[in-house]
DNA sequence: ACCTGAACACCGTTCAAGT
DNA sequence: ACCTGAACACCGTTCAAGT
């Protein structure tokens, strides 16, 4: 029972391992280059063993939009939180830079999220997804609810208010801005969105 | 030389019906089942024959990047130029509601396009998309200059306004909207919007 | 010039067999 | 229960050879 292993992925945590190793090769390499061969190869485990931890190579990838889509939200719910007596406006440009700081540090795993929910047969990674935007969407009909924000399509306004967001991630997931800038962009974004959004004096 | 031809794609035009093919496949059934040996099994040619006319499998989804930007364009500006005397927001309006369609209707494609355009040797693709994108972006400095658009940071908040554009293409990109939809969603996001934008009275 | 056919390395998937 | 090794079908790429 020594610290340092010397088989540290057998008996057990292949799961893991293969998930985390897989993490890696798509944020250092990119999507093309992820193989259930080449996961194996790296860990030190035969082509074959992925096979008792998932059914396919699909079923790898599912897990891993799942596994994104978990933290995803983890970081959306915990921007929410961490502003609990703020404004609308404030704790939606906390979500929104929360949300557009993932898309690009994490952009090859956002692809990878979005392609997997797509798919018909993936209910769980759709219930995923679903559980993961429920809070931040849920924001805009408590400051309805609240006044903050004009009565109108609840759902029209929320979707415009998160096209914005989601406008701003698909950017990111480009590579096109630092953490600096996105802070900057999100927080000017809401504010001349709330122009249009706040009831008028 | 008869009317109905027996190898229609020998000798010439293959290039040409490799893309088709391959567009039709995408949108068919997706950019996992597109692959040149398919493509070339289709097309009834041998899987070597398609090298002469694209150096590798990249080349050939450039090629199809490439296209479908020019095609984004001719459909941005057509919306532009249909509207010659129209606001800002009219035109705006159009624009949006051309790309968001797009999106709607080349979910694969506009996928494929970005993702192609991400690879940096991928010079030739970059430059098709910047054509593309470089009018409807003008209209945000035009409409400033002609004072029906807050001037702040121009380049700000031309963003602001593609964002959200931006966010409804990515929803539309699954399948989340049919046109009518698209065209009632634009044009109330563009209005709100127009509440932040437009100079106070 | 344009295409063919064989060849190579790689991949996903399957399955009998080992411990 | 978990993994191995051989096998199969498929893919991208290369290259000598054909017309």
């Amino acid at each position: 029972v020594a610290i340092g292993v010397e088989k540290p992925y057998h008996h057990g945590n292949l799961r893991a391992a293969l998930l985390e190793r897989a993490e890696r090769t798509l944020s250092d390499e990119g999507a093309p280059e992820l193989s259930l061969r080449g996961l194996a190869r790296d860990i030190g485990v035969s082509h074959a063993a992925p096979r008792r931890h998932f059914a396919d190579k699909q079923a790898l990838l599912d897990a891993l939009a799942e596994d994104g889509f978990e933290r995803l939200g983890t970081d959306l719910t915990a921007a929410i939180e961490n502003a609990p007596g703020a404004s609308f406006a404030e704790r939606f440009t906390a979500v929104g830079r929360a949300y557009v700081r993932f898309a690009n540090e994490h952009a090859a795993l956002l692809d990878l999220m979005f392609a997997a929910k797509q798919r018909p047969e993936a209910e769980d990674v759709r219930a995923a997804s679903d559980r993961t935007f429920a809070g931040p969407l849920t924001l805009v009909a408590d400051a309805q609810a609240r006044g903050e924000v004009v009565v109108g399509e609840t759902h029209e306004v929320a979707l415009v208010a998160w096209a914005v967001i989601q406008g701003f991630a698909s950017m990111a997931r480009e590579g096109l801005f630092d953490d600096s800038a996105i802070d900057e962009l999100v927080g000017a974004a809401v504010e001349r969105l709330m122009l249009g959004l706040r009831p008028r004096p």
